[in-house]
DNA sequence: CTGAACAAGTGTTTTTTTGACACTAAAGGA
DNA sequence: TCCTTTAGTGTCAAAAAAACACTTGTTCAG
């Protein structure tokens, strides 16, 4: 069967799933082995977590059912951020043969829709699931090539995440539930990948009212311990509750 | 054959394809009309112009296509806002009648992926179209029920339109080349649904180097002539080059 | 030809927000 | 007890935003 022949595309969900652990922004993939006819040795490839769409199942079910069979976290916010639709993107020889053993229609063309979402690595209990070996958190600068138009779609979602975060207080799910201003403080310097003033930085968090201050703080740090804050999630989804601004010039102001 | 049984889904672009005429931002719809079989008189109801994805094609260009045939405009920037696959999205009676008019297998689920488009309403040549009897521009205010789920697809756009035009100049799509600072404001009233101080505007609009001010005036106004200005191509698709802010307190502070 | 009607166009001041900047405080460990 | 380490704090100058009212140039009516 040739490209561009008739059959109903498969619609399936790809879900780039940030973490953050160890000051990093972690990715999440699952790590794939394919028989290799020609070595005898496997092939190893990375890739999105992802599944087709169930006939039944919504849009944003199915993303969240790939999520949590892989994390065991349930009733994670996702986002939906992009379709990919190229009918070219599912032309790689490697994935070919990763297909051919899971698909039975391999040659058929898939189009995916793509969601992010934000969790606290430390949360997560990876799984193996039903299409994975074994699930891996990835520095995002240590991305490796990926199946398919894997590595597109995920750019893509870190292009989304760094916009995101200027406009909307997005970093708190990747923190545990209590933290410090500097744990939020190395979060945002992460994303946004430059340095943030301090006192500034504390400022406008604590002016933005989204943060609830705890009297709890650290214990056996050798250091002046830490108060914990928490995110007031009261005020999370009203979304025109914005924290940042974005500058005439094209420079992000949020912080510094 | 049930829903949740087991066929492919078809995939579709709708276009949410807003345009700006006598002040008034606007919809483009086609109405279609459908036999009823019981009242031998035949209905009309008004959807998003929108259809299939071919076996071949693009997203993008599917949905270039659709806004192409009908309104004869090329080239036009569509930006991909969502996608909508609730299984039960094609649920309704009217629905079911005409698609069964028009569809292969009528039961079979639907997933669209959602485009907008920005357009100057003069210029867009109505054509009715493979599946329009008509094309219809309706003030965004007056919209009817629309087949399927196309209010709640059309929702999001207006919404997301609105989140956009905060951060990037995107209104100038939807004006004449040359237009006059009255009627960008104008523009901007309309979309955010609010006043702005002229005074503010016409400073933030000229600092933000977007405007190529040109020496031509109105003429036969029987006011004082207002000078025209065009849109700075060259600065529009870096990205960076943003124009406004969002305040910490959530409002906007685009405009006054 | 005069002036009334109408929208265009123009600056200043106050308030708010940002950005730059350096020292003290509290804990553990040596 | 003192050294190391990270937490925590305030001020001032610069930039941006918001509020605000009068003059200008054109047509049309009388």
């Amino acid at each position: 069967m040739q490209l561009g022949s008739s059959v109903n595309p498969h619609v399936s969900t790809d879900c780039v799933i940030f973490g953050f652990s160890d000051e990093t922004l972690r990715l999440l993939l699952i790590k794939r082995t394919i028989p290799n006819k020609l070595t005898e040795l496997d092939d190893t490839h990375f890739a999105l977590p992802g599944d087709l769409v169930r006939d039944d199942e919504d849009l944003d079910s199915a993303a969240n059912r790939v999520l949590s069979e892989l994390t065991g976290l349930k009733g994670i916010y996702l986002e939906q951020y992009h379709s990919f639709g190229d009918p070219l993107r599912v032309t790689k020889m490697k994935d070919r043969a990763w297909l051919e053993s899971v698909r039975q229609n391999p040659e058929a063309r898939v189009i995916t829709v793509a969601y992010m979402a934000l969790i606290d690595a430390k949360k997560a209990q990876l799984q193996p699931g039903s299409f994975s070996k074994e699930a891996v958190w990835i520095p995002i600068h240590e991305v490796p090539e990926l199946a398919f138009d894997h590595n597109e779609i995920f750019e893509k979602a870190l292009k989304a995440l760094k916009e995101k975060v200027q406009i909307q207080p997005v970093g708190f799910e990747l923190l545990p539930e209590k933290f410090t201003m500097s744990q939020l403080q190395s979060l945002y310097e992460t994303i946004l990948e430059r340095d943030l003033d301090k006192r500034n930085f504390r400022r406008k968090m604590l002016n933005s009212g989204v943060l609830i201050r705890l009297s709890e703080k650290q214990i056996g740090v050798s250091n002046k311990p830490a108060r914990f804050y928490m995110f007031n999630r009261e005020l999370f989804l009203p979304r025109d509750q914005r924290i940042v601004n974005l500058k005439m010039d094209g420079s992000f102001t949020l912080f510094n």
